[in-house]
DNA sequence: ATTCATGTTCGCAAATATACGAACAATATT
DNA sequence: AATATTGTTCGTATATTTGCGAACATGAAT
């Protein structure tokens, strides 16, 4: 059967990929990945854009589920959240897995 | 120090994320990964899109080095360039380790 | 020499992404 | 009440991405 479809984990590895895209998304998780401290000051101060650009990433990768903030006002905090890391972890890890018997016949 | 600038990794993970960052591309990888056939014809058959788009999904993945194209006329076969795979591979398993234990103080 | 089969390249249109500064919102502080 | 601090939202400009069909290129078969 081949409907030439895309499946729904297809599409949901495009948009993990569509959140890894970007240096500065990148740079954002790597941050909060490793830190303590993850106030949206910090982050701006770590990255070479506006903070209104800043702001517009945050919300991209809060929207794709890898992020949470939590408002603790006059600051934002930002963290990963872990159980969605985890399964983009997970489902990247298993897309990189070659199925070596089937190996593709290259010079 | 804080020049503000990406480091390398960054801008290659991003670029990796890009190359990530469509559901055709996806489709692509998975297929290359797991078939034995893999000529640019058995490729297209697979997705929803039109021929000359098939073959600039291919050139982007070609251009980051995660597969290459072999003439054997009048086909091309496309395959998972293993060595570059692996890299990639491995850069996003590390990049999705967390450090535990700076973890970040959230609700 | 034509024709066929297989892909690539070109030119274009539409959609999306990236970035900025100005303006705004919410709460703390004076 | 006024001001300061911290971020978000808005409007805009530019660049990149995605996709298509038409045209082209190349080697194989007739």
């Amino acid at each position: 059967m081949n409907n030439k479809e895309y499946t729904q984990e297809q599409i949901y590895l495009a948009k993990l990929g569509k959140a890894l895209a970007n240096p500065a998304r990148i740079a954002i998780l790597e941050f909060l990945a490793n830190r303590e401290t993850c106030f949206f000051g910090d982050i701006h101060e770590e990255l070479p854009i506006a903070k209104s650009t800043v702001s517009q990433h945050l919300n991209e990768l809060k929207e794709v589920g890898l992020i949470q903030g939590d408002i603790e006002s006059p600051k934002v905090r930002y963290c990963i959240k872990r159980d969605n890391w985890q399964i983009a972890k997970k489902l990247l890890s298993n897309f990189f897995e070659i199925n070596d018997s089937k190996k593709c016949k290259c010079k």
